[in-house]
DNA sequence: ATCACTTACGGGTGACGTAAAAATC
DNA sequence: GATTTTTACGTCACCCGTAAGTGAT
């Protein structure tokens, strides 16, 4: 068999193209490196390299070998961060999503519906999430639409409605009843938390003339909100999750364009079902 | 990086389910087999293993890990058999077929056409062929169908007539021009050659009832039937290459029926086809 | 002269085997 | 008592680094 540091050893020769490169980039010393292919020809009877007498190329074998020894190093990467998913994931709960809402009203629900549990942040992009999903990184994740794989099943989480936050004084406050368009505050200036995955696109595509001054931490943002004129975001959830220790010199004004409300879906691998009955329930009795 | 020694003990342990099964299969002392499993914990930073004093389980993770394990060891397997192939394609031609008769015929054939190569005898079914010339074990393989592949391309090679050999007394003699079909001869004893591919399943199918004596080495099968009355095949491939010390006390009788003829053609991979373009070249001429 | 590779030589890590102890059946 | 696992300890293989040699640019 063999061994996977002389895999190594030949796929940084291929990327690096002589034996004194190769073997600086593996910290081993140029002659331990040339050994090592000696080793490797040796092992599979095939000769990998032409040889001049200062001068080691891979001949058409050993660049096919090489590409090979590049795939197995990949699938034995893939294969450990999956044992340590995999394990994690007998330990834990942890949840993706694809904004900030859910997650922040999960925080609060998880640790009754579920014994002991992780948090993870919201990822980019829904693909990385299902990615993720797969590799079992994530228990289960937020999305705003049903999945496509047949490994994958999805129930409905519920939905999020955006707010403009305001100063009572400011003159779109008469409309906290009946609501506004994306179109009315479009060129205005926000100040908003800067991860709020989904709602990135959304407010770029319908305001994209504003500005937004973003701040990665929420407890400096409440303050900065609080003395300021500035218009902020909230949403139905955030309101819920916050009361209390909201702003009371602020009024929130709903928005009424469709693009305003999300609606997300809660999905995970078909064979994890048993584990999270209990999320599932939670969440069909709340609906 | 976790070395393939490892996987392969953690591999052996699930498949003996004990320390000392598995470390006897692997030659090795059974202390050393439970060192390897603690370093590959500790290497993946997570426990395979349920321990009481004296038993060592298996737990959830550690039965994914080794069935991991076992895939990245069976990629390495077929990495090296795949290395192997394509540094022997690269020196030389080699043919599988599912009858022998083209690979006589090639037999006289590729040394003129390519300068070095070798053979290999026919193998069982067509589906071990083309998973062999994927694997560039054949240069080509010579079938009875067009392989439904885009990998691989296919070029008509010919056609192959079943005969029936008989002494010049048997009473069937007096169709040697007109002919006879499979239900003439359904119950007769036949001498034959072992290893002939898939006319096996062609005289199974129209000849159920007959007894077939076979003999693997041609010449002993030669001398057998020369002093034997009992029926013979022969195929107008066989005759041609071997007229001369063709046995002239026997007659040639043509099967008529369609299963009688059959029609082979030449495979092989798309990303091969210029070295093998002198062999196409010189199938074309010939059709 | 510098660079790149191979061969030669000595050293140290670590994987191995033997031995012994503990625990279960 | 037999089996199975773990720990302890000494040994040896082997992989590594340094040094030296050869050939090419």
């Amino acid at each position: 068999m063999i061994e996977t540091y002389l895999l190594e050893a030949l796929v940084a020769f291929k990327d690096y193209r002589t034996l004194s490169a190769a073997a600086e980039n593996l910290h081993i010393s140029q002659p331990a490196l040339s050994r090592s292919m000696q080793k490797l020809e040796e092992i599979l009877e095939v000769s990998l390299f032409d040889r001049t007498k200062n001068r080691i190329v891979l001949n058409e074998t050993g660049e096919m070998a090489a590409s090979l020894a590049r795939n197995i190093l990949q699938s034995q990467d893939e294969m450990v961060t999956l044992i340590r998913n995999y394990d994690s994931s007998l330990h834990t709960v942890s949840v993706g999503s694809c904004a900030p809402g859910p997650l922040m009203e999960l925080g609060t629900v998880l640790p009754s519906v579920f014994p002991d549990f992780s948090f993870c942040s919201s990822a980019r992009s829904e693909d990385e999430l299902i990615s993720d999903l797969l590799k079992r990184k994530y228990s289960f994740i937020i999305t705003t639409r049903n999945i496509n794989d047949e490994r994958i099943s999805s129930a409905f989480y519920g939905t999020e409605h955006l707010f403009v936050g305001a100063i009572p004084a400011h003159p779109l406050s008469v409309y906290r009843d009946t609501g506004i368009s994306f179109s009315d505050v479009n060129g205005e200036n926000f100040l908003m938390f800067s991860d709020v995955g989904i709602w990135h696109d959304i407010k770029e595509k319908m305001m994209p003339d504003s500005r937004y001054i973003t701040q990665d931490d929420l407890s400096n943002l409440s303050t900065l909100v609080k003395s300021s004129s500035l218009l902020s975001f909230a949403t139905d959830l955030s309101l819920r999750l916050f009361r209390g220790d909201e702003n009371p010199e602020r009024i929130y004004i709903p928005i009424n364009d469709p693009e305003a409300t999300v609606t997300f879906y809660c999905n995970y691998l078909l064979s994890t079902r048993k584990k999270l009955e209990p999320l599932l329930n939670y969440l069909s009795s709340r609906s």
